[in-house]
Order: structure tokens, then sequence, then C-alpha cells
RNA sequence: GGAGGGAUGGCAGAGCGGUUGAAUGCGGCAGUCUUGAAAACUGUUAAGCCCGCAAGGGCUUCGGGGGUUCGAAUCCCUCUCCCUCCGCCA
């Protein structure tokens, strides 16, 4: 959520904003809604001054054993006019923040502003994507041939985009999970977390899933009003951001750096037939993730440790990849700047994204009324919110494969992952 | 699933229709003492919103929502969550 005041008092700065983003959203309605409630606003609160200052008479008036019942006259009227006047105002103060729910988060300046996926850069690279002398096979004959993997069994159970795991290429997903766990809190400092796959209505709003983009959630239950129903998580983003919601930290125990895997369920809706063979889109798939509360002032460097910390994981798995700034039209809802890790799959011969490491500023911890206390002003304020990828496993997986067979067919894992794999 | 008890400030915990925004303790901050620290003592310390250049003023908030009342942290209804006991269960 965008800072109200911000929106009152500077429009255009942010209507351009919003505009890079490829948004085109008139910010007046928002404005004039916002006017109206504080006129409202002025009018009833002095009512209820007077109400107030009544209230302290009527209370003397009795204990002095006088009559009250002239003021108290006055207040039925009076309460009865605030009843009327505080329902208006409470409905504009819904249509105010059904409207702020719905705007996106501004980018940072520096990022490039593009209308799509052209305003990315390639910030640097790392590896050279391997040459074989032999044919590969795509990631997912290869690993369909092993034993290692099935969709069709997938599809039998649950549907398409489903995969199965067997036997070795099981153990890999609990390999890759361990492996890249241990390595952020042993090495990275963070503190590990297993959270829940299932979260409530609140979470999916905090972190900025709804309402926006309900359609791509698996949701349970029926009840569409209530706080009762569920989501099935798109990602560890949710249930481990939404961990600290409402709450207010102390300075000193910033920053907060948490790690942690879970199942990530997609809906892909409006994806179908694009880039879904084998496991490059797939509806269900495991992932490790890092996240962060830090100090406003820190968050542009937390946003590089961040992305190195996913970096690493790719060096260890010695798996070639590319880091992408993205432009100001590929970013996300919440997102205020982002880098994508892109890894190379050298028989599907693309690039595939398995990290995507976001700053979101104050725009969650406003949702989540996340603070913290400024140890020098003594005055509470919004923590930022980051969070990465580290990483992706279905592709990490597919990538994995393709760069790892051997001319006869099997797969030499990379050293890093032999202990878990043994 | 059944039966009870509870939810109050950063935390712990009083209050149970009218000077209660809320006692007290802890924590935080400032000071006294001290070579320095600790201890002790003194003072201070909620958040959000609105008006205002500011000084300052006002409103709201005692889990969420609704109701009763001139007036609700306090009474009623309802929802959510927590605790205890019983049942069921991996």
């Amino acid at each position: 959520m965008l800072d109200l005041k911000l929106i009152r008092e500077n429009p255009e700065a942010v209507q351009r904003g919003l505009a890079s983003k490829g948004v085109s959203l008139d910010l007046q309605p928002l404005i004039k809604l916002d006017a109206e409630r504080r006129a409202m606003l002025k009018d009833v609160e002095e009512l209820k001054a007077r109400r107030n200052t009544a209230n302290n008479e009527i209370a003397r008036l009795k204990k002095q054993g006088k009559s009250a019942e002239t003021v108290i006259l006055e207040m039925k009227t009076t309460s009865q006019k605030i009843s009327e006047i505080d329902q208006k105002v409470g409905e504009k103060a819904v249509e105010i923040e059904k409207k702020m729910l719905m705007i996106p988060n501004v980018p940072l300046s520096d990022v490039p502003v593009a209308k799509g996926a052209e305003g990315n850069k390639v910030v640097r690279t790392w590896g050279e994507p391997r040459t074989f002398e032999y044919k590969l096979k795509d990631h997912l004959d290869l690993a369909t041939g092993l034993g290692w993997l099935s969709m069709d069994r997938g599809s039998k159970i649950t549907g398409a985009g489903f995969p199965v795991y067997f036997g070795k290429g099981a153990k890999l997903e609990r390999a890759l999970i361990s492996f890249m766990l241990d390595l952020h809190v042993k090495k990275h400092g963070y503190t590990e977390v297993w959270p829940p796959s299932i979260v409530n209505r609140a979470s999916m709003r905090g972190t900025g899933q709804l309402p926006k983009m309900e359609q791509d959630m698996y949701k349970l239950g029926d009840d569409d009003q209530g706080s009762g129903d569920f989501f099935l998580i798109p990602t560890a983003e949710v249930p481990i951001t939404n961990l600290l919601r409402d709450e207010l930290l102390e300075e000193k125990d910033l920053p907060v750096k948490y790690t942690g895997y879970t199942p990530c369920f997609r809906k892909e809706a409006g994806s179908y037939g694009k880039d879904t063979r084998g496991l490059s889109r797939v509806h269900q798939f495991d992932k490790v993730e890092m996240v962060k509360f830090v100090k406003p002032e820190t968050s542009g460097q937390e946003l590089e440790a961040l992305v190195r910390d996913a970096e690493e994981v790719l060096q260890a798995l010695e798996l070639p990849y590319r880091v992408l700034l993205l432009g100001t039209g590929d970013m996300s809802f919440a997102a205020a700047k982002c880098y994508d890790l892109e890894a190379w799959a050298p028989a599907t011969k693309k690039w595939f994204e398995v990290s995507s490491c976001s700053v979101f500023t104050d725009f969650q911890a406003r949702r989540l009324n996340l603070r913290y206390r400024n140890a020098q002003t003594q005055k509470p304020e919004f923590v930022h919110t980051l969070n990465g990828s580290g990483l992706a496993l279905a592709r990490i997986v597919l990538c994995l494969l393709e760069n790892f067979q051997t001319k006869d067919g099997q797969v030499e894992f990379p050293k890093a992952l032999q202990p878990y794999l043994a």
C-alpha cells in the first residue's frame, strides 16, 4: 500500500511511477474521496467534541444531585447526527481502502523505465554455457527415461502440471532443499522457518497477492466474505513475511532474516501452452525462500546482499546464470526493484528464471502494519521488506539435469550436492 | 465435536456504566550518584487520524464487528484467536 498522504500531496510523481509500470490509473477519484472523507470527518469530530464535554457536564450534574435532563435531551439528537455522519465517513473509508489496495508499488528511481520485458538489463553473468560433443536429451526425456519423473502419473492423480518424482528424482528434491537451507543458515545467517502452506485472507493481502491476483491462487473453503477462507500459498514469501504482521519491532533486532522451504501452488491462469514442457512451468513446485525485514536506509544494500545469497546457490551448483535488473514494465505488483536470476538449460536452449529478488520498500509493511521503533527518535516507522528465491526447485532440477548429463544418458551431479545425495 | 475460562499500552498485569488514555511492575529514554559501570533514586515514556506554517488543539482506539445508553474497557449479541478439561485422531 502506498502512503495516502504522498498521493494527496504529490499525485503527479505517483502517477508517473505507476505509468512506468504500465498502470494507467486516474488518482483523481481517490483524491476526491479522500477530501470528502476529511471534510465530513471534521464535522463529526466537532460534534463528538461537544458530546464529550456534555458527558462530563452530565456526570457532574448527577453527582451534585441536579437534573441533567436538558443536556441529555440535546445529546440525544447530537448522537443521532454523529452516527449518521460516522456511517458516511466509514463508507468513504471503505471505498478509499478498496482503491488503495489495488494500487501497485512505484518503482525506485534507478529502475530502467520500459513498457515490457525489453527494459530488463543483464547486469552480470556467471559461468559459461557448457558445450557438449554429444546429443543432449531435454530434461523431460532424460528424467522420465531414468524413472525419476512422471508428468503422466501426476496428471492421473491430480492434473496437468503436477510432477511426481521417484527414486533419485525424489531424493534430489530433498537434497536440494537441505543443501540450500544449510547454506543460507550456516553461511548467510538466516534463521530457518518451517511455516504452514495454507494461509488466511489477511496474509494474502499483507504481501499483496490479494485483492488483485485472486484468480491465480488456489482457494480453499466456500466463504467469500468472511475471514474463514484459506489459500494455498504461491510462495513462502506469504507465510514468512506475515509472521511479523501487526508487530512493533525494536531497531536492535533488525535486520530479521528468515529462510524457509515450502511447496508453492500456482494456477498460472492464462499461461497455458507457454513454456510448459516438463518442469518449466508447473502448478506445484518446491522452493526455498529468503525473507528480510530491514531498516529503510539499508534496504538498497540488503537487496544486493540478497541477490548474492541467491547467486551463491547457483555457483555452488555450478550452473551458468545471468542476473537481470527488471525494468519497470516487467516488475510485480508490490516490488519497487527486482533482480531475476536466470540459469541456462543447454538442451532446451533457454534461460530459466530460477530466482526473483525484490525489495518492496514500505509497501508491504504498510499492508502488514509492521513497524520498528527508531532508536533515535523513539518513534515507530515502517520497516522495509525484501524477499528472494533461494532457489525455485523444479526449474533448478530442469537445469541440473540438462547441464550435468553424461554421454551415456546418466547424470553426474555437482560436488556440492553429492553429500546430500549419498 | 462437547464444557468452561480468557483477549487491556513495547511486555506483564489491574480496572468491570460517568475526571480511566487507562493503576502497578518490567522494559525504553533523560538525569542524580560514581573514576567508569552496576545498583539505588528522580523524572519521563501509547498509537493512529484530522485541523494548523508552527505553537497547539481535536477525534479515535482496551481482540474484530454489531447492539443497549445522553455516555461503554466495563452490559448484551456475534465472529476470530488463546488456555483448561472431556471425546476423537496422525
